[in-house]
DNA sequence: ATCCTCCGTGTAATCGATTCCACAAGGAGG
DNA sequence: CCTCCTTGTGGAATCGATTACACGGAGGAT
């Protein structure tokens, strides 16, 4: 492969003119800059990204590390992030921590390793001391939907308070009372939240959320499998099951379907995280929805605002119900979305 | 950051112990290890790859260019991609084409750039002159899924051609005539392929596939809904559609649902690509499903092979059917998988 | 005792770019 | 006609690693 030295010789310049033109810098006769183009495209010549960032300790690379790329939720963020990357002129490095704190770490590392010039993180647990020191070393840090409490880095996230509100006005003009939540790990501010947000928007109709109600999930299929059988099996089940992310909800209608129940006649059902699929399952789930390409393109501004040396906000967007059938069919009540 | 002069420094030994070090070179006497080891220790000290990347002229990273990182499918051939790729030291970045022929070109420039030590590509379109010239310059490449015919590179699929027979069979055994595929781009070698063996499995049963039953997607939702719309508008619809990926397949289940229609009752639906939301769609899909995790796997074996000298294989491996509910009920069929 | 091997270590070249500094040529101004 | 400045250019240092080569000392063989 062609290097500078190769497209210095065939223009008859010196390899600090080929970079001069290369990186167009002002003083360059119109000459050497029509040699130096031409031996490039003779040569078919391409700058070396590797020595070129070890020059000048920059490799326009930003790394964001997800905490399952299975989950369309995080698929979907993912491609917004490379979309508005892209556009500023940035490359992305993705890394999936398939929700397990080692392999997180693992990229965690790699990535810094490969002097990434900023990281975008969606955490799976409550920070490890890598993440820690490489915040404090510096290294541009935005968090993503998930945060780390105590980290004095700028968090891009939705707030779904509102709209966890709304569904919760709407399961109880059903008629529903017994209302159950399958959490997300508690590791995770995601995990918590929620819980909260819905422990706190039942409580505005006089509702509890016992203990029962609340099922340990980890955020995949299975656990909202294996929690809602759970339910199911309590002496007085609750009328809804309300899962903190799409995957859990899925499980959670494997259980259901497995158990010959229907939803919403025998048990209602509503997610965290609307997903394009969630209009065609058998019935349509009702969702509470985030701004997740906007969540994406708002999360790398705000980092590459900190790597340009400018200063990086945090951000917060609100998420929105989108009502479906999963719920019980009520005909007074307008269907935000099909 | 600290670097390997920082180490050698505080050890007190020289710069090339310490790389001596760090690669376990075996001429390097205890003390000196353990000095080194004390160093970079205390230094937090990690080498900096990009450095390294250029001494050694090897990354220990491989670029894998998909066609649509939404589409289930990829998402999973992404990870197990990834996966495999870990286990055998390899880091991997992913460029996102979205059936784009320009962004295909834009990732596998920049990836070039970077100088990644391999390259996995699914392409979107016949091959740009850059891909040519990559493969001809001796870039280890691998096609995975979809490949460009002329090209002398390694390539590892599935061929569907026995499970779409037997999908062919399980429509003619429930009395469906009238078979229709939305196919995808004709640049592509899996939207040419899957027509081709739909074709021939028709004409084991005498069955034509007209013109007009064969509607021309580009595998995106969007396609299969406008195709299908295509074909209910037909003099003589079709009994059953067949779609040639999963998202085409979504679409036409939309246009189904918008026309107030039902599937099975009032149009078969059969998709190729199996993901795990078939089992939730109203009605569940039949599918014919690529063994995705291990095709991700086997692309990465055969693509590190030929990085590290060993000659790399061609993999085929087989589809098969997995027949659920949208095609028809029949009681004496054995479902494969729910 | 002498010579030859190893063994461990350091010096310095190298990878492919960017960029500081020196310098030559040419034009403007006195 | 002589300075002074501007402009274009090249030489060489530099980034942080790896590695070929040289070298000094220890130990074994003769």
């Amino acid at each position: 492969m062609a290097s500078i030295k190769d497209v210095a010789a065939e223009a008859g310049v010196s390899v600090a003119t080929v970079s001069r033109v290369l990186n167009d810098h002002p003083s360059v006769s119109a000459d050497a800059r029509t040699r130096v183009l031409a031996a490039v495209e003779a040569l078919g010549y391409r700058p070396n990204a590797v020595a070129r960032s070890l020059r000048t300790d920059q490799t326009h690379t930003l790394g964001l590390v997800i905490s399952d790329v299975m989950n369309p939720y995080f698929t979907e963020l993912a491609r917004s992030v490379e979309e508005e990357a892209r556009a500023l002129g940035y490359s992305v490095i993705i890394g999936n921590a398939d929700e397990r704190p080692d392999l997180q770490d693992h990229h965690v590392r790699n990535l810094l390793d490969r002097r990434i010039d900023g990281l975008l993180v969606s955490p799976t647990d409550g920070g490890s001391p890598l993440m820690l020191d490489a915040a404090r070393a510096g290294t541009p840090m935005v968090f993503v939907d998930r945060w780390i409490p105590g980290f004095d880095v700028p968090v891009v996230r939705a707030d779904g308070r509102a709209a966890v509100r709304d569904l919760v006005a709407h399961l109880h003009g059903l008629g529903h009372r017994r209302l159950a939540i399958i959490a997300g790990p508690a590791a995770t501010t995601t995990g918590r939240e929620r819980v909260e947000a819905f422990r706190e928007a039942l409580g505005a109709y006089g509702l509890e959320l016992p203990e029962a109600y609340i099922g340990q999930g980890d955020f995949q299929a299975e656990s909202g499998r294996r929690v809602t059988e759970g339910f199911l099996d309590l002496p007085e089940p609750p009328d809804v099951v309300f899962a903190a992310d799409n995957l859990m909800a899925l499980g959670a209608l494997d259980a259901v379907r497995a158990r010959g129940l229907r939803v919403p006649e025998d048990l209602a059902l509503a997610a965290f995280d609307d997903i394009p699929w969630f209009v065609h399952t058998d019935p349509p789930i009702t969702a509470v929805a985030q701004p997740t390409g906007e969540l994406g393109r708002a999360a790398v501004r705000a980092l590459v605002d900190r790597i340009e040396g400018r200063p990086a906000r945090s951000v917060t967007l609100a998420a929105r119900l989108v009502v479906r059938r999963s719920c019980g069919e009520d005909p007074a009540e307008n269907r935000s979305h099909l």
